[in-house]
DNA sequence: GTCTATAGTCGGATAGAC
DNA sequence: GTCTATCCGACTATAGAC
């Protein structure tokens, strides 16, 4: 009757650890989490940290691998389908400017949603951490899925301005764009009380998108064409 | 001829303290920052931080005191001087307009100077850092600058768009004006490649000025009027 | 007001039984 | 594959000499 051991219980304790690693993690940062409550919160024991991810480090890094995973099974459809309209619409530059303004809503309504998951908040800060200060696990981020994203965006915003896509002023305006969707994010502590928003639901993530697109709009005028 | 213990040493020692704590914290985050390496980078002795600051925690308020003093050296005489021109102003609805996108553009080149300053590296990463995940030091913040700061400013996004002040609407697009400018801070890590851009100069600060305003202009544009 | 020295705490890693 | 027990290093805070 005793507990049989199993390949089956290693993965289980993989998961738990990384699950719980997430949210311990995305909450104190990586200095000020121990492993003893990572372990806690898993319901395995602290040693199976070492045993399975070779230390405290490792499981970080196994974590952001599970994050990028994640993000993009979420994005990568948006993402492929964005880039095939483009290749398949051949029509007047008015044409494919209304194209990729439209293409930019689908892709960054996507990001609102993506980054406003109910189960998102976790991870989300671990991602913002890593943003603002790089250690060798956000290579693991920006490789699997944060470049080839900015690089679709800036593709994209370069149709829709007529911005020379190689050129900083596309480049920063992409920029941009990101920073009007992450700022809720990133910048919780002053846009939360200013709003009274005490988390994104999904009336504040409606409302997200919906002023995204019209500032959208604005900053990428669709000029008088059909 | 040994050293004289006066009353001015010890604001040296703090002054050396904080300036010290300011990269260290900012670099490494509170957990990871040991008040050992504060004082060595102060050249002081460490058992002097609790003696001066009653411990790593008072240390760490001191420095918030210290940033939103200097931040408001910077950020009120701007922030004055904007209400009043409002205030004097009493054209008609487009010329209260015109005044409040002028007004956006000279509060948030400032912000823009701020952020982007040599020596501001280090508590900028500091500030962000509690945006995204406050503790009790965020209201020496929140209280001393940023709370009015955006107060203002929605003030003039309302006037500027025609929004409801108190809308929903309007705050967000006053966040989203805000974080058009934090992204390239805080989501350094992927603007920072994408941009070719291995630190803020003046060049770099200059185009984003310039790129800003092109962006609000069309966000909140000015109509037709004189 | 500043220093040295140390007490007391905590965390990451790991050995070894099961 | 999981557990208990423990080692060892690093840290904060503080007592006490100067």
């Amino acid at each position: 009757m005793s507990v049989v051991n199993n390949p089956k219980r290693g993965d289980a304790t993989r998961e738990a650890l990384i699950q719980a690693a997430i949210d311990v993690f995305g909450h104190d940062g990586f200095d000020a989490s121990s492993t003893r409550r990572i372990a806690n919160a898993a319901g395995v024991n602290q040693a199976a940290i070492g045993y399975h991810f070779g230390g405290k480090q490792g499981l970080y890094e196994a974590v952001f691998g599970h994050i990028v995973s994640q993000m993009q099974i979420r994005m990568v459809p948006v993402a492929e389908r964005a880039i095939a309209s483009l290749e398949l619409i051949q029509g007047s530059a008015a044409e494919r400017r209304h194209m990729a303004l439209d293409l930019l809503d689908l892709v960054f309504s996507a990001f609102i949603d993506l980054f406003g998951e109910e189960s998102a908040t976790g991870w989300v800060r671990l991602v913002l951490r890593e943003q603002q200060d790089p250690t060798p696990a956000f290579h693991i981020l920006y490789d699997g899925l944060m470049g080839r994203m900015l690089r679709l965006v800036t593709h994209l915003v370069s149709v829709a301005s007529g911005l020379d896509e190689a050129s900083e002023a596309c480049r920063v305006r992409t920029s941009m764009l990101l920073g009007q969707v992450l700022v809720f994010h990133v910048a919780r502590g002053t846009t939360s009380p200013h709003l009274n928003w005490n988390s994104l639901g999904q009336d504040q993530l409606t409302l997200l998108k919906q002023q995204f697109r019209i500032a959208l709009e604005a900053q990428f005028p669709r000029g008088v064409s059909t």
